[in-house]
RNA sequence: GGAGGCGUCGCCUAGUCCGGUCGAUGGCGCCCGCCUGCUAAGCGGGUUGGGGUUUUAUAGCCCCUCGAGGGUUCAAAUCCCUCCGCCUCCGCCA
């Protein structure tokens, strides 16, 4: 939700904003209007409701036949104020309606585009040679296989398209990964959080996900329960509706938890595999910070997360991505993009958003800054989301033989430097 | 699932039975000032959050806010209804 006196006062920066991101720019003049709107009606309703209380102070001194004469006159301003306070209220939930509609006001050096205009900010590693090598890469679905690391097959019996099962070295791998991961977070001062998975709508709502993404978000009729598609949504929600030490920021937080996503829209996309699933588990980087230091604590998140990738000693590339592409949040994102051998491309396996206080406003965190209370900005990144992640090292680590390297610091946990076929 | 209790502006708390002077009490904490070799104590003042409006600005005025939402009434912290959360006991289950 972007602030009121931003569209006021420069309703061009988001006009141009909306624009950018392929989203309509005259949508800014509904909710000027609509503001202007509720303005207007909610002093009509307070003058009435000022002179209501004025002349109910004076009833309640009031005898006899004066007294009667203060009743007839409030009984019918009554009326007028209950007609009033209805007005004021459509007024203002006509604008929240319209509102909610703009999406964040995107950073100045964002490129401008659709999806494939994205820039790419550096690249990490060199992708193998494997016709060098002397050998064809297996994929990872056939390296899982052999391995005894995913089983797809039961996971389609079992749950359906987009399931899967970690089955031995590839639980193992899960477990080492989140050690390792959770590790980095606790040193680097994060505050670990094992968060719900099922949350309400004004969590799902206040993160912004019921726009745009609604349509990839499970959500329980019965109970009115949506599922979260990342632990950003509990991590966000998490300080909604409180005012925080500006001395206590920024507040960092690693999210552990399950994610689920209904991938409406992508069928024929990524069906083989576990590159895009119904459900999987994600270590999320989250950080309520001053607004000033935002822009500073996103570099920070994309700095951690490639701190994460390069022990794993995967080839990958940072993009800063287009404007036409970010979320209805976020304001800038950084994607890493891990090479992947057998579709010789890179595919993205984290993302770091920086969300402004586009998030903090809708959701009520606000920090008290000296005898002032202001939204705080909110920031997520990706420190490992564990399917993709388990594709990149299977795929870039594997042998002649289908065996896959282990990388350094997940031996402890699988046991072995090497994971090799049953 | 059953029975009962509770929810007041940071924390604690008065007020709710019997609606109007509650436009919310007091304490703690915190902030400012006075006093003071220093600190503490003492004294005085301030201290919920949101919104509207006027103004160059400071500041002021107004409305809302007693868990949330409805209702009754000229008028609701107070009466009625629904919901949410917490606590205690019982039952069931991991």
């Amino acid at each position: 939700m972007l602030d009121l006196r931003v569209l006021r006062d420069a309703p061009d920066t988001v006009r141009h904003s909306q624009a950018a991101r392929g989203e309509d720019a005259s949508l800014v003049d509904v909710v000027i209007a609509a503001d202007e709107a509720r303005r207007a009606a909610i002093s009509a309703y307070e003058a009435l409701r000022a002179e209501q209380k004025a002349l109910g102070k004076q009833v309640a001194s009031a005898q006899g036949d004066e007294k009667q004469a203060l009743l007839a006159r409030t009984k019918d301003l009554s009326n007028q104020v209950k007609q009033a306070e209805g007005s004021a209220r459509e007024a203002e939930e006509a604008l929240t309606v319209v509102q909610l509609q703009l999406s964040n006001v995107v950073e100045p050096g964002a490129p401008v585009g659709a999806e494939e205009d994205f820039a790419v900010l550096e690249h990490i590693g060199t992708p193998r040679d494997f016709a060098a090598e002397g050998f064809e890469p297996r994929d990872h679905v056939d390296l899982g296989k052999l391995l005894g690391a995913i089983d797809v097959e039961r996971g389609a019996k079992v749950s359906g398209a987009r399931f899967f099962y970690l089955t031995g070295p590839g639980a193992l791998l899960e477990l080492a990964l989140i050690n390792v991961a959770v590790q980095q977070a606790v040193a680097a001062g994060f505050t670990p959080m094992v968060t719900p998975v099922l949350v309400k709508p004004p969590a799902m709502e206040g993160t912004g996900f019921l726009g745009q993404a609604a349509e990839n978000v499970f959500h329980l009729e019965q109970d009115d329960f949506y599922l979260v598609g990342t632990s950003e949504v509990s991590l966000a929600a998490y300080h909604s509706d409180e005012i925080l030490d500006v001395a206590d920021l920024p507040l960092r937080y690693a999210g552990i938890s399950t994610c689920f996503r209904r991938e409406a829209g992508t069928y024929g996309k990524d069906t083989r595999g576990i590159i895009r699933v119904h459900q999987f588990d994600k270590i999320e980087m989250f950080s309520f910070c001053h607004p000033d230091d935002a822009v500073a604590e996103h570099q920070r998140l994309l700095a951690w997360e490639k701190q994460f990738l390069d022990q794993l000693e995967l080839p990958y590339r940072v993009i800063d991505v287009a404007t036409g592409d970010l979320g209805s949040s976020a304001a800038r994102k950084y994607d890493i993009e891990a090479w992947i051998p057998t579709q010789g491309k890179y595919r993205e396996v984290t993302s770091a958003s920086n969300c402004t206080d586009f998030q903090a406003r809708r959701l009520g965190v606000r920090m008290r800054d000296g005898d002032r209370t202001t939204p705080v900005a909110t920031l997520n990144g990706t420190l490992v989301a564990i399917p993709r992640i388990i594709v990149a090292i299977l795929e870039n680590h594997q042998q002649a033989d289908g065996s896959v390297r282990v990388p350094a610091p997940l031996q402890a946990t699988l046991g072995t430097d090497v994971i090799t076929p049953r």
